[in-house]
DNA sequence: CATGAATGAGAATTCATTCAT
DNA sequence: CATGAATGAATTCTCATTCAT
């Protein structure tokens, strides 16, 4: 996590460069370790195929890990972090509701489609992690869209999304849309990440707004 | 299959009166395995598991199955067949192709909220079937995508869908939004399944229409 | 074993006519398990494919058998107690050592070629017999081989067979050659088994005999 | 394969010296694998067996296999081979059909007697393999057999094997008794296996030669 | 007589993980 | 750093056998 050396045990034998190494060789395993849950799925993959892929023994791949686990945890939480950081910055924001949702709705749905391998684990094997874990993820996004039903309930009384709509079931539609991306989307396809983006927050706001 | 008993062989054959108790049974098992892979995943749901909760040690509940497996596939085939039978109907119909649309969608939420332990082993647990089984699967989701993008261009060229709208990425916003349902329906929330279809409707294509 | 019926029981429950009926039926189970583990092996058949051949379940046959075991084992004991049958004819017959030799080979490798299901069995399926039983097998093999080992010693001293040879490599060359017959015998081949018997006489005995 | 390190990519390649320790310790797990086969039968012994006769837990044993009847396949694969190697040899010779007979005779006794263990599992538990494996070899036991009726076929031509014997029988007559060696030969007594071989080979062209 | 429903004791196999070298 | 060798715990599935109905 952090970047610098622990001086308070200097005598400590690992080097500085060791230590560098080692954790750009990390990368790759959690790289490979990434793309080989999202082909075939967390359980169906193997530390022996993990291994194999990096030119190691199965038993190798415990120099620079703990447990398998901790693998997809690592991956899964950079996306949740990531997801996390944009989320509080639009919460901060002193945008309208609506605005605050398009932007949203732009920004994840642009998120989802750009770590394809990340996301798709994400929503798809958080169910491998442990308890406390699952319960992590689960309360943010909780916390996403208790910020969405909000942003909508206001925009609501401030007139500009119609108010015969019910702001929880909108809620969903806008996640199930936006989070699904990661299900088609192909980096080599007609269109960009940022495209589908937009697209999606015409859609929707299309549906929401009052016309 | 046939409703005559056969005389000829007394004993060879299984009574109607026995075959209705063990295919209840069965059901039971079905029943309980659907909602254990549900609650907990199917690859976290042992064979031990499925037997103490029936009050059956774990070899027994072979004697109404052939393998773990095929538990799960029954439960998703039985899913995916109700989902073949209203879309062959909405697609044999004569309607108008917006109003095609709008059907395939409040039924196909109302389903999927219906059904709710069955619809998340068909959107989560696909994976854990052979090889031929997610074909057949695949297969059948690319023909309802399929025609839901005919639906959106004929509608565009009839003028009734906005023109400006890409009808790939319509198409699934829609599937996104209507098989989300699954993950946050509960019957005993304060909507019905099918109001959550009308709503979905609603604001779909409220964003999809002319105005 | 015994075919009177036992008065020590007056009051028995089972009728004469029952336990006859049972006995044929008995006898059915018998032959087809005897098929079934000849044509599949032993470990192979399970009693639910015994069963299925009978029509009946796989629990029902254990009205008629007490183990799986003994199925096995009655097939084996009949062809051992054939055997045995005219081995102790021949040995108390006062024919010369050569002609006993003569006889046990024509009649063994006909029983053989005529009794083909029960001796593939006894020769390849002995091993799943329970230790005693596999015992009384051997002892008896012995006493079959030592018989002939002492013809052919008798014989040797009289002159009649080659004194060069090795009266134990002789003995052990003709049962092998006689009790192979059930590998490859048919019933519906060009020669009776009978034939098969005479045959491997005038072979092995031309070796043997004095020129 | 190849006897050169790949130096590019050290991690990956397991070392000449490893590969070299490891074969050996295969080498004892079939070695084991197969006497233990011998003793107890196939279907009787474990892998749980197996593990403990070499110290080892039923599962350590799938470092060095793939699967239990690869172990009983790999066993009777070598002493397949072996019978192949000499067959061929013979069969190329360009002796005198009673010769290429002659040879045959004494080398497969031999070679039976010498691999007891080996040759015992090829005849008795051959029926435990897969169906193709099972079909290799009957396809090369029929190639044995047929080689031989023809040189006996020839010799009776040449009128060296007397014509009133069938061909036929006498050669499972051969095949039988040569073949019958693993069922009572042990090493330690009083003839060796070419004895054995010699003594066969006497014994069977005595019967079938023009006196 | 036969069935239906279970038992219970394995058996083969898989795999994350450990650790001395 | 990486390997080789093993562990151990779990998991799916099989099957002979029992017994109340």
């Amino acid at each position: 996590m952090t970047e610098h050396a622990e001086p308070a045990t200097p005598g400590a034998t690992t080097s500085n460069r060791t230590r560098k190494r080692r954790s750009a060789r990390r990368e790759q395993v959690l790289e490979t370790a990434a793309r080989m849950f999202f082909e075939k799925g967390y359980a169906a993959t193997t530390t022996e195929d993990i291994g194999a892929e990096l030119g190691l023994l199965k038993g190798s791949i415990y120099y620079y890990i703990s447990a398998k686990e901790d693998l997809l945890f690592e991956i899964v939480e950079r996306y949740h972090e990531d997801t996390r950081s944009y989320f509080e910055r639009i919460l901060a924001s002193d945008e309208s509701p609506l605005d605050k949702l398009r932007e949203l709705i732009t920004t994840e749905t642009a998120h989802t489609a750009t770590n394809l391998t990340r996301s798709s684990l994400f929503y798809t094997e958080w169910r491998s992690l442990s308890a406390e874990r699952q319960q992590a993820i689960i309360a943010e996004r909780a916390r996403h869209e208790h910020a969405v039903l909000d942003w909508i309930r206001e925009a609501q009384r401030a007139g500009t999304v119609r108010s015969d709509l019910d702001p929880k079931i909108a809620t969903y539609a806008i996640f199930g849309m936006v989070n699904s991306a990661y299900r088609w989307f192909r980096p080599d396809g007609p269109r960009s990440a940022e495209e589908i983006g937009v697209e999606f927050c015409e859609l929707v706001l299309g549906g929401l707004e009052t016309r």
